[in-house]
DNA sequence: ACGATAACTGAAATGGACGTTCCAGTTGAT
DNA sequence: ATCAACTGGAACGTCCATTTCAGTTATCGT
């Protein structure tokens, strides 16, 4: 039903569109830059009119490119669901979350203010995955049942994010987060 | 030598900058406004350019305020250590140190990009104390000695400073925090 | 007391950063 | 060849911290 009532949009609007889609992306992989609309314009090469009119707003672009960084390792959570043990999964799983935040460390820095329904969505999503890894690995008996398991979620979320914070986020960090989260975790 | 240079200051000067300092705090408390010095001179009854010269800057009149408020915290860890045990004094700071996070949530919101030497200064000593207690509380076998003491310092302020930041931080999740991280950093 | 004067005040002006919109010129589609 | 879609430099509006400056006030010598 909506491309129906769509005008057909030309070639080089298109090829813009994605061109501002990358720069957003990239920019967002890259620590210490501001991340305004004519950062984004010059990385894509075009003007920051062209830009925000791709998607309508400033919002709208991160939002999608936010999105599409964040769908994949939704993705993922799922796959070892459905691959391996909760337990493992929830290891395994962990420790790429906190790769992700570190890698991405501008998503959780400069985009408090913004709407971002979509990557909203995601997240819902994605916290949906970890609460039912760590259900499973409580019936496993993995993980203490004395903790309702939206809490250690949450708890778990926010540490890997705190974690990944620290600039720059060293490894020796992130393996004591696994181990003192994971063993404090046990019944 | 810094007060026989000085001009005399003029006492309702004195009264503003007490003012100034008084509003500044206030607004650290409370979640959701915007820290702009506008916000601060109304809170004060005083104009805007009155606020900012009365510490010759926005980021001097934070430092200062979020210092006050940082000072007893810091005055507290040393206590905790002279008075009771390591254990003991990890235990009890690292609740009132969430306490604390929350309470002044604005803190760690809103002035990531500014320069706040003495803010930084007491943290470094508050980061000291706690490593002090950590050392403590692992010379008397109640935490694991398999991870660097700063690496440990560090996962609990950040987790900490994670558990302040979700809204409403819920006792609940407080409880989980230091159930789970302490049990984690048990040998 | 009182007036001289330097310190101080705050509404308004300034300047900079940023997202968004305008519009004259350009380009892809038919 | 035509023309609507598209582009991007420039203009605009908003939000800030900071500075200006004409008016006010505390301070001090008399």
């Amino acid at each position: 039903m909506s491309t129906s009532t769509e005008p057909p949009r030309r070639a080089d609007a298109v090829r813009n569109r994605r061109l501002a889609l990358d720069a957003a992306t990239a920019l967002l992989t890259e620590p210490g830059v501001s991340l305004t609309v004519e950062a984004i314009a010059k990385k894509a090469g075009l003007g920051a009119a062209t830009v925000v009119r791709a998607f309508g707003g400033k919002d709208a672009l991160l939002d999608a490119a936010v999105s599409r960084l964040l769908e994949p390792v939704v993705q993922h959570a799922r796959d070892l669901l459905a691959e391996t043990t909760p337990t493992q999964a929830l290891r395994i799983f962990l420790r790429e979350l906190i790769a992700f935040q570190a890698a991405h460390y501008a998503i959780n820095d400069q985009l408090g203010g913004l709407d971002l329904p979509a990557t909203t969505a995601l997240r819902t999503d994605l916290v949906r995955a970890v609460e039912e890894m760590i259900d499973g690995a409580r019936r496993d008996g993995a993980v203490r049942t004395d903790i309702d398991p939206a809490i250690i979620t949450t708890l778990i979320g926010q540490t890997a994010l705190a974690v990944a914070r620290t600039q720059p986020p060293s490894q020796e960090l992130t393996d004591a987060y696994l181990t003192v989260l994971l063993d404090g975790l046990r019944p």
